[in-house]
DNA sequence: TTGAAAGCGCTAACAG
DNA sequence: CTGTTAGCGCTTTCAA
């Protein structure tokens, strides 16, 4: 430790030219002869200079980062996200500066203020406050006081707020859940897990009872099954007690996420019935763990790099004010694996 | 978009005092008299004022920033313990900047210029190119150049560096488990997955060796199986393959992580046979992954909570000057679940 | 306790 | 093409 950070002056001087030329071959940005030009790129290289991105920030107003917040980076769906997102970023010359707030109101607000105090260029947020069924206005508030300074696009919904939204197109991922289901006749079909005030879960729910409808099917209250998280401790609990509850069990099974599936899949087999033989299984979010599970989970997934692309790609051309639509919805796409099959009732 | 930030010098105007009073308050650093204090606290939240952390940390040489260098988030190893982490620096008042280098020695090195040109206050990195057998001298001559001027706490091995190691104590890790599948009456036990070149798999492979010699039960070169990546898909075609060979079967497979585990146990499943009746199964890391799956995995873990601080506070240690001790070792915890049983033959 | 002033390391006009 | 000169927004002596 202890050896003087060498500085675009040293570089200056050693080379016999003023600091602003040095500073120009950094950036790019301005011709320099090129006589000086290779004196001071060996002298870069002699002393592995690299400028110091605080001082380059401060004085160009831009850092070049994007805040990244989301609840869970453990759940795969956010780290499948946040590393097409890093790339994407990285692509684009911009670096991902992630947090996580764990479900924690308080945190989210804290890691909020810290994205803030690091002047990151926009802002990426999703789920929590910014996904919630009516939007807290305080916070809207408080987000609208972010965006006149700072894009913000959100995956999620913010009523009244400027953010820009990316979407995944719900509607249609349910929809297309439920035409699998019912297309293999069928007609008992459980949601199981989420929250009623969370935004994405709420529509679900709604477009699973339009589907029924659609198809003449009637809608029991039982099928509906609302968790506190999205675990699979939950989803093992909430099969659980299905089964103790001697109510009639469904041929088919809806899990909001992966992570629910592998607990409902797990209660399953522990009663000792077979997927999908007795009963099927399908989820959202197709993440590594459709794959890895047996049998292969049937899963609405998305193309994570078009959706990180299209997060990235907005927050830049915000930035840039190129003025990107204000509303994208990523389409879903359902891979059929092994967990489900046709009711043979 | 637009609106004008405000800085130190308007809340200095408008509470007529000094922008150096202004800081004062800010930092906590200094007296300022109560009525003044008092003053220049309303207008912070008047104007929900946040100093610049650029402006700071370029003023105080600080940016309490902590550089997270990692493969992949996507495995729950490393979103355990990037969230583990995460919550210890921000308790610590720092923050992760974390980057994926997604196996790939170029990004690596990228992102840790990166970091370099963030002048992050510590550098913590994980596996790569700081976990190789042999160490890459450049490589290290490249380290140590940071290591004058940054403290790098390393979890692996890299030669003739002054970097600071927190390792997870692999060689207790493998003791433990043979140690129970021996107990358990196994001897014909397969280790699956990882490359020899990677320290942490090596003293894995070594100890299982001198496992088996101390219990005298002969080695067979079949048992030991290198993949290269440490995926569920690996540990599946591994597993495939030696169903196809006809070779003789284990009766307890050790998988290298729990991917590996997962991809293994899929085989096993597909070629009709059952956990752990016919086959036990144990792993590494101990992740959601082990509690998730069908049967749950015995699997050797680590107290994440533990080893997160302890890199943590190493990196903050060493970047008070307090000298830290240069190796500290993080004990494994053997986690006993359903995918083990006595062997019967 | 407080203000003035000098930096931190870089970029970006502005002349020349 | 290049050097000079102001900042960017904050912290921190140094005097008062």
């Amino acid at each position: 430790m202890g050896k003087e950070r060498v500085s675009i002056y040293h570089i200056a001087k050693e080379a016999g030219v003023s600091p602003a030329t040095v500073s120009r071959v950094l950036t790019g940005n301005a011709n320099v002869s090129t006589e000086k030009r290779i004196k001071v790129e060996a002298l870069i290289r002699k002393y592995d200079f690299r400028p110091n991105a605080m001082a380059r920030s401060l004085s160009s107003t831009k850092t070049k980062l994007i805040g990244f917040l989301i609840p869970d980076i453990r759940n795969p769906f956010y780290a499948t996200l946040a590393v097409a997102c890093e790339r994407a970023a990285n692509e684009r010359g911009y670096s991902l500066m992630l947090s996580n707030y764990l479900n924690d109101m308080e945190l989210q607000e804290q890691n909020l203020q810290k994205m803030i105090e690091m002047r990151v260029d926009a802002l990426i947020m999703i789920g929590g406050k910014v996904d919630e069924m009516v939007s807290d206005e305080e916070y809207v508030e408080k987000i609208n006081q972010i965006t006149d300074t700072i894009p913000v696009v959100i995956t999620g919904k913010l009523d009244g707020s400027d953010c820009y939204q990316v979407n995944i197109d719900q509607k249609k991922a349910m929809e297309d859940a439920m035409e699998h289901l019912i297309g293999y006749g069928h007609q008992k079909i459980a949601l199981i897990g989420g929250r009623r005030d969370v935004n994405s879960t709420y529509t679900k729910r709604v477009t699973y009872r339009s589907s029924l409808r659609k198809h003449g099917i009637a809608f029991s209250a039982d099928d509906i099954v609302e968790t506190p998280e999205y675990s699979v401790e939950c989803g093992l609990q909430v099969m659980d007690r299905i089964f103790d509850s001697g109510q009639e069990l469904p041929t088919a099974v809806i899990a909001i996420n992966d992570f629910m599936a592998m607990g409902i899949m797990q209660s399953i087999r522990r009663h000792g019935l077979f997927i999908p033989e007795d009963i099927s299984i399908l989820s959202f979010d197709d993440t590594f763990i459709a794959e890895s599970e047996t049998p292969c989970l049937t899963s609405v997934g998305y193309n994570y790099d078009r959706f990180a692309n299209t997060l990235v790609e907005t927050a830049i051309m915000a930035i840039e004010g190129k003025d990107p639509s204000k509303m994208q919805l990523i389409p879903p796409k359902l891979v059929i694996r092994e967990s489900t099959a046709k009711y043979n009732g």
